[in-house]
DNA sequence: CGAGCGTTTGAAATCGGTCAACAGCAGTGG
DNA sequence: CCACTGCTGTTGACCGATTTCAAACGCTCG
């Protein structure tokens, strides 16, 4: 399971202006290499890490994507977050000692594996490290601020085309293309992620499609009218230079 | 604005326990002492912070209670937390530079300003003192999803006795009484925090106190059937040590 | 090609929202 | 000290978005 399956370089990967190396010079990220040695693969449906387990490591998503999950005592649990290339999992836990949240593999996965043990000490020899480390902690707390707001004041569909747009954006800053991209989770994760049923996430999604908003076959998803999708998502004047007058 | 009320001292501070000193020994809380110079007072109603403004500085409250509330460009906002003493406020603003919530005093209240720059700096030197900075970011983050759960995926009802049994367990672990307390925040604070219109919250508590669960005058609230609160809340057997058979 | 899961669609039920009126308490000024 | 005023909270009636229940459809994989 935890076979290093092979090595990584932060120094040389594509992801770094994503992930921990932001900000470092050369010589710096040679040194985060040592840190992020080991990669494991995880199979799509497989676990990387499960709530409750001991924690000894945040995870980079290298390839592929994951979800997290909470769940409470009676076992009524959520999605809490999807991740990309270069995004950090595993930053719940250190509060705890053990994992907040259990992480799934969307579809075949690789991680990097980061000792929190040895982040921290490196972190404290390296100013840059420390600061990107306090950033993308800092990030994940703000964009939790941003989901309350989604979950407690949008409606479905306002959250539906949030959600389409935010992933829709972090697709174009990795590169990938922005209008038109394969989900890799399910309806079920969709609904849970946003606090709705399966049922209200397909309807929204076919009204999406009667509208001309997007065309929708399964998990393919093509934008057609970003524009109308950024109208409904309530983002004022994303695409075109709109100031929204006061 | 920003004069200092008064001098503090971390070493001395009650608040210790659930502050930054936490883990750390009389030499080391004594170096914090340093960073946690300045008070700010800040009377109720008042901002603290506001979202947006550039950032130099987290907060630690140490006397009064502050909420934060994050907003939409259109104008729609939401109450994202409310803050005790000895907790951190601000964390969410390290990531952008920019504060990503406006913080607003619910009483009078003071709190410490640590100037991020010299709390990493410090934290460089300090295992301890890292350690317990990220605990708090890690906890913010993993408290964040419990809230996820609550908005996605509980009934308004379940949120708000969640919502009071969270409150009394943080006044306990402070030393005020637990099963009678007073609401600092409006019904519409808390309707916003909880996703529900001020209306919703005004009728769940007169259900509440209509079943005998607690008694509520205004915002003073005295538990009656905590028990029953807690089951309510969807938390099995808090109280007794009941297990939940799987 | 069939089984089984994931998804879509429809109809009915419901929780919570919206609109509206009222009550209670606090602060102000006569 | 009390009436006035305004804000906060309460309550009722109605409405609507979303859930729930149910059934059909269509991928995907063995």
């Amino acid at each position: 399971m935890t076979l290093p399956a092979f090595s990584s370089k932060c120094s040389t990967c594509a992801l770094g202006q994503f992930c921990l190396p932001v900000g470092l010079n050369a010589e710096e990220s040679a040194r985060l290499d040592a840190l992020a040695r080991d990669n494991i693969r995880v199979k799509k449906g497989d676990m990387l890490f499960e709530q409750g387990g001991a924690v000894g490591a945040v995870y980079a998503v290298r390839l592929g994507t994951l979800k997290t999950t909470a769940a409470l005592a009676d076992g009524r649990a959520q999605v809490t977050g999807f991740h990309l290339p270069g995004e950090l999992i595993g930053l719940d836990a250190i509060a705890a000692g053990r994992y907040a949240s259990t992480s799934v593999a969307l579809e075949d996965s690789e991680v990097c594996v980061i000792r929190t043990h040895e982040l921290d000490s490196l972190s404290r020899q390296l100013p840059g490290l420390q600061a990107q480390y306090h950033r993308l902690m800092s990030r994940e707390i703000s964009e939790g601020h941003l989901h309350f707001l989604s979950l407690g004041s949008m409606r479905a569909e306002e959250r539906l085309a949030n959600f389409l747009l935010n992933l829709s954006e972090r697709y174009a800053l990795r590169g990938y293309a922005a209008n038109e991209f394969n989900l890799r989770m399910s309806r079920e994760d969709i609904g849970s992620y946003l606090g709705m049923q399966i049922e209200t996430v397909s309807r929204l999604f076919s009204r999406f499609a009667d509208s001309g908003l997007v065309q929708v076959k399964q998990r393919h998803v093509k934008f057609i009218d970003t524009e109308g999708l950024h109208q409904l998502a309530g983002r004022r004047g994303t695409m075109p230079a709109a100031r929204c007058e006061s």
